[in-house]
DNA sequence: ATGTTTCTCGAAAACGTTTTCGAAGCCTAT
DNA sequence: ATAGGCTTCGAAAACGTTTTCGAGAAACAT
């Protein structure tokens, strides 16, 4: 015998009783409630999650969906870890455990989200990597399971937390204009994560404030990687009209800028200057420092698990002032990579 | 009213039946089967977990638990999400679905895992970051429950992948002997992870087979991150006898290393070789091309899954001829960081 | 026609827990 | 002494599924 039951034969009470102890109710002898707990504390019992979630009808535990990536790591792979750490510690108060759900390479996301609200086993979800009008949203809201995404969607029925990307797009053209750069081109993500349309947004609308004309070619795309830096250094140089300036939208992708650039003998930061997206330590060395933006991704985390409580009927009344969407802010951390425009000869 | 009985009114047929014609048993007209099939798929239908489980005893899922960290970066960061990938694809052909379970930095993991072994909403396993006499394992092998370690513990009754260590260690002692090196630095973990037992024993083996005498305090412990490499590097110059070469263990300190080196006026790779660990894209920018180890970690990931396979009591026979343990081996990228060594004056 | 096997299905138990509801005991106020 | 309230506990139902076992029908062999 195994159990709620072999606990209960143990001291010899009725296995309600023991339930009741182990679960704080109120109609328990404090004296009984303290014999339980100490027997099931010596015998190691802790309860079936199956039997228990089977009863509620809830399983104390939420999913956070990711991508995984077959390869070549992106920026998110170390991006999560520390949003995990977050999200993870403010659950934990409230007894809930975070999963990471990672939806393999060779499969389709819709699909991998559509098995894992079948097979129930968490309550609520996080989903992360989204995009424009992405289905999933419309499946998780048709589902009525709650959820937070990272990254908006575009559409605004349902809570997210995001990096200001426009922010960040927009205070970087600020920055390169007030130091004399007009020519300012943008690098976006390849891929349609719903962050290239908000950079480019911030970025378009910072230019109009400044009456400077946009230019499509300025706005390149490229891959989020290493490799993805340098072709996006080679695309900059060989454009009709030379930029002085680029902005980031990407942290891994500055490695492989620089040496394009330098290897073409332009110098980074000094004959173009680059304002880099989320400082990060593999950027620390490039040379000269790249200026950058900075936020606690653990805090990230913290405020996304928040956010989550607040989507949980349990918990509702209690988070019900908290702002459903959160844009998360970050700092400008000013290198030099990005120094006053010396006079420049027309490259056009 | 939901789940099978409502698919079992609407086909006006037992939820016996239904049941079994969805998993496939034999006792089902094939008629019917496909009659259950479609309304299934019709009606959305997928089986609770929590029902299933507790009756079966079983929950087709693996937990992969790691330890998520706060701020910075190190190399298990980028390093996991590939190896997710390679295991949930060959989990998923067996019907079974890999979660990760990150352990937060301010929960002790041992905690964690009890905890997560109690909750019982996975039927395995895979533990990371294994340290030497590892109390998970311990506790695992007692609670018997299938699992296999990423990392060896010491203790060889249980099942593990791990990368090469050792041999890495030795023939980068070989090949930088063959340079002309016999001041060989190696830089290790500062945590108790086992594999700097691992590295220092390659290490010094290959040592002792060139006869070199080994020099304890060319054993450098040093953290696992950029500024870790960073205070390597000045450690490394501040030695007794300064080596002519260093091997890496990780993957994350060579750029630290690189420049503190360089600021200390002493050319990396010219005026101390340098023999990297794991291939990463942080490091392909670094010059000269840095010497390192190259595996695919989704491979590796695929291993893992095998063996966690072969330790499930339902497929145990199918897979019993699968070796318990495994060593992944690692292939020689060669760089310019080691080259062949110009005559020194000794710096003794 | 009868006995025997094969095929298909349904009734019911079982998994481990939580929770409702009523009962028993005790105390207090009349 | 009796009625009522409060405290503490136990019996039993419920959650959704799988699985065992037996029943009935059909097919087959004698």
């Amino acid at each position: 015998m195994k159990g709620i039951r072999a606990l209960a034969r143990h001291l010899d009470i009725s296995i309600g009783t023991v339930s009741k102890a182990l679960n704080n109710r109120f109609d328990i002898n404090p004296e009984t409630r303290k014999r339980v707990l100490q027997a099931a504390a010596e015998l190691g019992y802790v309860a079936n999650q199956s039997g228990r979630s089977l009863r509620q009808g809830t399983t104390r535990t939420v999913g956070f969906v990711i991508e995984s990536n077959q390869a070549s790591p992106t920026d998110s792979d170390n991006f999560f870890m520390a949003v995990f750490d977050g999200v993870q510690s403010v659950l934990r108060g409230h007894h809930l455990d975070l999963v990471v759900l990672p939806c393999a390479s060779d499969e389709d996301p819709v699909d991998y989200l559509t098995r894992m609200v079948g097979r129930g086993f968490v309550d609520a979800f996080i989903i992360s990597a989204t995009r424009k009008k992405d289905p999933r949203v419309a499946m998780l809201l048709k589902a009525g399971i709650p959820f937070v995404a990272l990254g908006r969607s575009g559409e605004d029925q349902h809570c997210w937390v995001d990096l200001d990307f426009e922010g960040v797009a927009e205070q970087s053209v600020d920055r390169l204009v007030a130091r004399g750069h007009t020519d300012i081109a943008v690098a976006l993500p390849a891929t349609g994560l719903n962050l290239g349309n908000l950079f480019l947004s911030g970025y378009r609308r910072a230019l109009k404030r400044h009456g400077i004309p946009y230019r499509p070619d300025y706005a390149i795309r490229s891959e989020s990687s290493d490799r993805g830096g340098y072709t996006l250094g080679t695309t900059l140089l060989f454009l009709e009209r030379r930029p002085s300036a680029i902005i980031l939208s990407y942290e891994l992708v500055a490695a492989g800028l620089y040496r394009s650039l330098s290897e073409a003998g332009v110098r980074p930061g000094r004959d173009m200057a680059i304002i880099g997206f989320r400082e990060s330590s593999q950027n620390r060395h490039l040379s000269p420092h790249l200026t950058s933006y900075s936020t606690s991704l653990r805090d990230l985390g913290t405020a996304l698990g928040e956010v989550l409580l607040s989507q949980l009927p349990s918990l509702a009344e209690h988070y019900k002032d908290l702002p459903r969407q959160k844009v998360w802010p970050l700092e400008l951390v000013p290198g030099e990579s990005d120094p006053q425009m010396r006079k420049r000869k027309d490259a056009s």
